[in-house]
DNA sequence: ACTTGACCTTGCCCCTAGGGGAAGCCTTAT
DNA sequence: ATAAGGCTTCCCCTAGGGGCAAGGTCAAGT
C-alpha cells in the first residue's frame, strides 16, 4: 500500500495528475486511510502506467478512458483498438501538417529580416497584411 | 464604429477571443456604447487582423504581446523580431518531432495488429508493458 | 516529553487557446 | 407585442503545471 507520492514514482504519473484522473474517472477512487490520505495498490499502480503510455503516444482522456476499458475486456475485439489508434494517427498527421505549414512560412520570413538595428522587418510586415 | 459581432466577422478573430485578448490585454479596454457594447474602430480591427496572423503561425499570446509591442514602436531592431521567430520556429520543430516520435510507435503497432474480432492484440500489450 | 523543522497530502485557485453554453438584457423587424 | 438575434457576464471543458494554506507524519534536538 502506497502513499500518492510513491505511486507518482512507481509510475512515472503526477501526483497533480493522478487526482485528475480519479476525479475524471480515468481510474476509481482511491481507498483512504484513517489520516485521509488516498492509499494505491500494485494494481493501481499497473494501471497508472497503462495511462502514462497512452498518454506519451499523446491520446486524449476520451481515448484513453475507451482503451482503458477494452484492456480490462478480455472478450473485446482488437479491431475496435485499432481503429482508435488509426484515428488517433490521422489526428496526429494533421497536427504535423499544420506545424508543417506554420515552419514553411516561418522559415521564409526569418530568412528575408535582416536581424539587425534597424526598425524594417518583413516578418511584422506580413504579420501586417 | 463597428459592434464586437462585426469587429469579429472583419478581423477574422472570435467576439469570444476578442474578449479574452481585452482581458489579456494585449489590446486596450474596448470603449462601450451607451447600451454596454463594445465598440471597435478600424484601428482596433487592424490590430485584431496582426494577432489573427500571429496565431495562425502558432505564435503565443506573450509572444504575440511582444510582437505587437514590437510592431508598435518604430524605433524597434528588426533583431529583436527575429529573434522571437526563431525561437518560435525551434519550439514548432520540437514539436514536430514529438509528433513524429509518437507517430513512429503507432504505425508500427497498428501494423501488427490484426484489427480482428480475437482480444489479442499488440497495441494494449504494448501500452501495458 | 516536547518542540522544531522538513516533507507530504489535502483541496482549492490560477494559467494556456479556444470553444460551448446559460441567463438576462438590448435592438430590430414583423 | 413578440420573436429573432446580438450582446453581456459567468460557468465548464481540455492536459498539465504552479502555487498556497492548512494539517498530517516523522525524526532529531532540547
Amino acid at each position: 500500500m502506497k502513499t500518492i507520492g510513491e505511486a507518482a514514482k512507481l509510475s512515472g504519473v503526477s501526483a497533480k495528475m493522478i487526482r485528475k484522473y480519479e476525479e475524471g474517472q480515468l481510474i476509481p477512487k482511491a481507498k483512504r486511510s484513517p489520516n485521509g490520505y488516498r492509499v494505491y495498490t500494485e494494481n493501481d499502480i499497473h494501471t497508472l502506467k497503462f495511462i502514462k503510455h497512452c498518454r506519451k503516444l499523446g491520446f486524449a482522456m476520451n481515448e484513453i478512458r475507451e482503451l482503458l476499458s477494452l484492456w480490462k475486456n478480455k472478450k473485446r475485439k482488437s479491431s475496435k483498438v485499432k481503429e482508435i489508434a488509426q484515428k488517433h494517427i490521422q489526428d496526429l498527421n494533421n497536427k504535423k501538417q499544420e506545424i508543417e505549414n506554420m515552419l514553411l512560412t516561418l522559415n521564409q520570413l526569418v530568412s528575408c529580416c535582416q536581424g539587425n538595428n534597424r526598425p524594417d522587418c518583413p516578418i511584422l510586415n506580413e504579420l501586417e497584411n
